[in-house]
DNA sequence: CGCCGACGTTGACCTAGATCAACGCGAACA
DNA sequence: TGTTCGCGTTGATCTAGGTCAACGTCGGCG
């Protein structure tokens, strides 16, 4: 029996593919691409059938939506293990673009739509996948129309903080303590929170002299207890 | 064959049932029990499992999430024909409750489960409403994040105004105009947009004064322009 | 090497919408 | 029939966050 390359794959445990037959998994390692892309390229655009669907092997991609007068708003971010795309009913109303370098491993459309039809379990997956977008969704629209601008700030840090430590960036000495990459600029940020540049920046600077955060340059946040930052943020766990 | 109580159900074309085999059917209508709930009632409490599921066969209900400090969000509106509950992955972060007297058919949560295990055809259709709810999650954020106060009102009318329309409200003489129950009060509109009742209520009296619309007594809304509404809205048509 | 443009921070000021407060109206009820 | 209470409206005022502007840093490039 051949060795798949799903076999090795860095997100194997996590992504849609978790969970498949052998059978299921040969199938999509079958259709499956590689696939690396830089930061800032659009994978596919606002109404725009998109040609492939694709697991994150690594990277951040945002999903876009945004007003005629140019007003916009990021309505999703995908992390390493989720999967990008709307299957079964087709195009979707925003645009998808790679907030960081990235690696994606895409599937054809057409291939993947036929064999979704085919498996069940794997629908299935899909379907679960779906329901945590959902909530993920929902959470953040408590997060738009409720929160301050300093409970978005914190609690935009703890999601990524959480999903950087997920990806293997623990530290047993320190566990509350996290070290993480922004995946996003600062204006990013604020089509994320639904807030400006200037508040994101100012926010983040209180942050810094209330000791919650520390930043090594602009990108780079340490977290010294993120128990404490999450205190800031009103955040549940519930956040995929 | 017995006639299925399914056949002469008002939501039958539109609702999860639709298109499935005279098979799935019968099944369903096994399961499916009326139930009638006043405004008000709490269909079930964050994090507590529903009992059951519902197709809502009348009426409005509201998924509402909070914050600890008493701050809350609805985060989705249900309108008649549409699929009330969380399949698969069980217990919600957000409770729901009947906005305006309903009429639902109900099904028992673990019944239902085991109905969709079954039958994929049926599993596929609660995922195509799942991916539906999904969009309108996002047009939603959108909005929270992004529109004014005026845009955010006149959305949700046009949101309400399209919905009433579609249930057979039309006026074929002036296909534009339209009149309608608003199914929330202010405060439920306020925790839907992410503003105050005092807002909500200006923002009405400014579409009066343009007359964007008239208002007979505080819950019945004519739109005179739904097409000139919806231009103060900047929204797609995109809205389930 | 010096210029430029993208990005981020900070300060001064402004405004959309929140907050606080008064009032009107109709339904429930003694 | 008057009282009360929930709901909605409107006005006066306040403030969180937006806007405008200046400035710093860094990396690419002629």
């Amino acid at each position: 029996m051949a060795r798949l390359a799903c076999e090795t794959c860095a997100v194997r445990s996590k992504a849609i593919c978790s969970e498949l037959t052998r059978d299921e998994l040969t199938k999509i390692n079958a259709i499956a691409h590689f696939r690396a892309v830089p930061a800032g390229e659009v994978l596919f655009a606002d109404d725009e059938p998109p040609p492939y669907f694709a697991s994150i092997l690594s990277g951040v991609v945002k999903l876009t939506k945004s007003l005629p007068d140019g007003r916009q708003q990021i309505v999703g971010l995908l992390f390493p293990s989720q999967f990008l795309g709307k299957t079964i009913t087709g195009r979707a109303s925003y645009s998808a673009e790679a907030a960081t370098n990235a690696r994606l491993c895409t599937f054809n459309r057409d291939q993947f739509n036929g064999i979704l039809r085919a498996h069940p379990s794997l629908e299935k997956r899909m379907f679960e996948h779906t329901l945590d977008e959902l909530d993920s969704a929902r959470e953040w629209m408590l997060l738009l129309g409720r929160k301050t601008a300093a409970e978005k700030v914190a609690s935009l840090l703890v999601l990524i903080a959480r999903h950087s430590r997920q990806l293997g960036c623990g530290d047993p000495e320190h566990p509350d303590r996290v070290r993480f990459e922004l995946p996003l600029s600062r204006s990013e940020i604020a089509d994320y929170l639904g807030l400006t540049i200037e508040t994101v920046s100012r926010q983040l600077s209180r942050f810094k002299a209330k000791n919650l955060i520390s930043l090594e340059g602009p990108r780079v946040v340490v977290v010294p207890s993120l128990e404490r930052l999450a205190g800031e943020a009103e955040t549940d766990e519930a956040c995929v």
